[in-house]
DNA sequence: TTCGCTTTTTATCATTTGTTAATGCTTTCT
DNA sequence: AGAAAGCATTAACAAATGATAAAAAGCGAA
């Protein structure tokens, strides 16, 4: 349990700095779930009404269009922090679906328990528009990557990104996430 | 000025309805400036503390590389919200550039004001929530735009997203948009 | 292990896109 | 008006990517 603690210190340091204090209030009002591989911890269309931090695992974002083509949006590796509730919904349900490519540990909390909590706390406050600032600009870079990059380069930059990502989960995720198929990708990774 | 402040109204009224009574004083705090084509409103690398409402006009935002490519990110048709200013700054120092491709009319206000009149009213913190909803929706909608599409698919894509925007403005960064060079958008155009 | 299923690679061909360069068309400025 | 600069189109070729299908490799369950 002291590992979990020290895990979810380190997920709330990757935005913004907490005091002990409030580290050690906030964390009592979260709920700690092991994620089985294949399973879904928001669900495109369901009603979701939480927050989440990744602690330990791998996890993967993404939508479903009409056909039922998934569009990886996003990689979650070890201690990410996800899409904030209110922007990952739409009259409280969900537009995309995070599953989990890894057996994972999550920390969950209800928004208005975490919403209360905020507005007690102003360090809080900051710290929810540092994974708002966050958000916007790792999406910034996405849009980048797409616009300036071939398969190649994007590969190389996925690579740097998430390192060792080819060893962890199936490769027809990461060609969906850039934007190829997965014959494009197989040769772009078996040329020099 | 009665049109302009119509313009504004309309353009607050994309994100959240506000109160007449809370619109009015709004209004009253922000200045009303003409942008010459071509100038820039915000700045990559400058200090900005202000936030912006396009009211007419058409600009473009983009980020600039080391190498001095640049790279169009967004279009801003009239009555358009600008990204926040805490979501374009590192340091209170832009990170991408906002300038104007046909003469416009943009309202501004200093981001302090603006945050403290925020804290009195709760209609403009809900305002407020809901620019950072949509901001993050259009990104999210960029992303999929990009890894689902091929050159024909987002010329078309942006067609319905920004109509006439091919008779408005240079190619060049429709192309930069689309992520493609521009000889393969005027090939796409001349096609079929 | 062996079987069956999924994932990945490989091959072939068609299509799209990039690169480079030349041309023609506007626009702008003097 | 004329010159200069910027913008858009076209052409020709090279390179990258997609589509389809088949083979190979990996994985899990009985």
């Amino acid at each position: 349990m002291a590992e979990i603690k020290k895990l979810f210190a380190q997920v709330f340091s990757k935005n913004a700095p907490l005091s002990p204090r409030v580290l050690d209030l906030i964390f009592s009002l979260f709920k700690i779930c092991i994620i089985e591989k294949g399973s879904e911890i928001v669900s495109q269309g369901r009603i979701n009404s939480k927050e989440y931090f990744l602690l330990s695992g791998f996890l993967h974002e993404f939508t479903c269009d009409e056909k039922g083509n998934e569009t990886t949006l996003d990689f979650y590796p070890a201690q990410s922090t996800f899409v904030p509730n209110f922007c990952r919904t739409n009259n409280n349900r969900s537009i995309l679906t995070v599953r989990a490519l890894t057996k994972s540990v999550v920390a969950e909390i209800d928004t208005t328990v975490f919403g209360n909590t905020r507005k007690k706390y102003a360090e809080l406050d900051t710290f929810s528009s540092s994974v708002i600032i966050n958000l916007y600009k790792s999406k910034l870079q996405k849009q980048i990557f797409h616009a300036t990059k071939s398969g190649k380069g994007k590969l190389e930059q996925l690579r740097k990104d998430y390192p060792g990502i080819e060893n962890k989960i199936p490769l027809t995720y990461i060609a969906s996430y850039l934007g190829i198929t997965n014959v494009s990708l197989s040769r772009l990774r078996n040329k020099k």
